[in-house]
DNA sequence: CTGTTAGCGCTTTCAT
DNA sequence: ATGAAAGCGCTAACAG
């Protein structure tokens, strides 16, 4: 089975390659008999037009590019779920990259995209990332860029993220709704705006009740350490009577600290953490949870994109913030541990 | 910043397109001092040669294809991961496509990655798929196939799997050593090869040890359904009194079902399951476990199709089986719930 | 060692 | 309504 191209289908067809090109074009000045002879053969041949040359006239791939620290991870691949639903709906390709939390990594991907591979870029910057030169040099080349969820103040471009602040108000309230005097705020790397909000908002919290000592514990992307440090952290004198986990990770370390010392949740120790996990509330009742809406981020996020693509306007969009709400905390009401 | 280009370089350098393209592409015939004056432009000026236009003249894109079911998925993220890695070490970029379990959708992505855009695909077939006559179409388009983790025996092409067979006999003998006299079998769709050959493994293991009676549970897509079906069956009068779950979800599902109904694991009932979640040990210590080698699968599977684009040889490699062995069985020596 | 030329497959003027 | 021809950016003969 050769390839079959337009020269082909021209060929046998009688016809030109520019009537040929016209008629699967669905263009005008065309014959309605001759776009249907066309049209007929080419499904026969199961003609499928050479992306590289289609890409190469239109200076357009038709692709995004999705950039994320890492995949291997809910929140992410569930929002690489709802991208590519829209995507495919809008007849984008995906082409993902992982950074696995690397400034190095993501510099690396940035340049390698400047090639017409990509139409624009859905990108949720690494933990170490905070000069944002890269994704400049990228927006130069004329690729438009939407942030989502870990998103850099440093460029004014859309981004799509949750209303992180408000849940972290809430979920600290939570905490001390039940009593909590001696809260720890599991954190992730201080550069992070998701970070950032929920840190704020759990702060902001602690500070309007007027309430309780509070400890900054420091987690990283290795999962031991992080327990460790929980273990450590709930051995000293003054333990803890809550911990707020800023993602998913931290509130399992938690949970596994926990276990570790014999402690019980909820009734030594009260959990709450951000997570997307369907497991997590199965875990415990109490160690639940703020839900991020992964999947319509990555919807909101792609057909942004999609849209400062195909209207390419060179204006510059500006900041564009779209807050998708995280869903309220949920209780199971039956306790399952 | 406009592009640059060849001609770009070429016009600042005073030197035909070709001599710069040579000295970018490291061939023969080019002057030591040409080729370094050249690097340091387009170093300065980041060229980056345009991928269509390399990929419309080699027909090659430098990127390949990966087809899972779903990637909110603990599995297939982990091996996208490993897919990743040694693509990119190799110089690849990743494309990739959902099917959501559905055929129809796993024959559209088929068509339209027969137009260049990919140089080979990695696929895990829908639990839809029997007929596999559009991946043979692909394949007759002259692009590499490789299979991973739900293979299709009806086309001879080389795949890597697990060694699910031996696996699950092992796990079978777990629940038979634990004493479980009624086991369940929580089963997949019928006709995914996972699900056939951990099955077959499971009821040889009883039939050599002339052992129990033993209930087929068909699951399905949808958890609710999975989680009131288990709860039917441990309802009934002859309570099962172990369950083999063929995936993590299936005894996610399982484990709810047990705690709608009271019923303690691993008191009441044994459970054991193929996982790749790190969170699953945590729910019960004797839920766990076969851990696959998601990252290693996804590996392998990628060297393997590199391996088939680079060397292309027209000539049929045959089915090749790579076969990565599971952990084996483990079990938390501290118990945590 | 370097330049000239042709062409990858497609679209799009510009003629007819 | 159709065809001829140019060209997207790059590379690989083929000259020199």
């Amino acid at each position: 089975m050769g390839k079959v191209d337009l020269r082909t289908l021209a060929a046998r067809l009688n016809l030109s390659m520019s009537t040929v090109s016209r008629a699967l074009g669905d263009k005008q000045d065309i014959g309605a008999s001759t776009k249907k002879r066309v049209l007929k053969l080419a499904r026969e041949l199961n003609y499928q037009p050479n992306a590289h040359a289609a890409g190469l006239r239109h200076r357009k791939s038709k692709t995004i590019g999705v950039v994320v620290p890492e995949i291997a991870n809910n929140f992410f691949s569930l929002v690489i779920d709802g991208i590519h639903e829209v995507a495919h709906a809008s007849g984008y390709h995906v082409l993902v990259y992982l950074t696995h939390e690397s400034l190095h990594k993501e510099i690396n991907i940035a340049r390698h995209i400047q090639n017409g591979r990509v139409d624009g870029l859905l990108i949720s910057i690494s933990s170490e990332t905070v000069n944002v030169d890269h994704l400049r040099e990228v927006r130069n080349a004329g690729l438009p860029i939407v942030f989502f969820d870990r998103v850099s103040n440093e460029m004014k471009i859309p981004c799509v993220t949750t209303n992180d602040y408000e849940s972290a108000v809430e979920a600290t309230h939570h905490l001390l709704d039940a009593g909590c005097k001696n809260i720890v705020y599991f954190s992730l790397s201080h550069n992070l705006s998701i970070n950032g909000k929920r840190m704020k908002g759990y702060l902001d919290a602690l500070r309007r009740r007027k309430s309780s000592a509070s400890t900054i514990l420091q987690g990283g992307n290795v999962h031991e350490e992080n327990v460790n440090h929980m273990i450590r952290l709930l051995s000293g004198k003054e333990r803890p009577d809550g911990v707020f986990a800023c993602v998913e990770e931290l509130a399992i370390a938690t949970y596994e600290a926990c276990a570790h010392l014999g402690l019980q949740i909820p009734r030594d120790v009260k959990v709450i953490c951000f997570s997307n996990m369907r497991v997590a509330p199965l875990l415990n009742p109490s160690l639940t949870t703020v839900r991020q809406p992964a999947l319509e981020i990555g919807k909101e996020a792609a057909a942004t994109l999609v849209g400062l693509i195909e209207s390419n306007k060179k204006s510059d969009p500006g900041q564009v913030k779209k807050v998708i709400k995280s869903d309220l905390i949920e209780r199971r009401s039956t306790a399952i541990v």
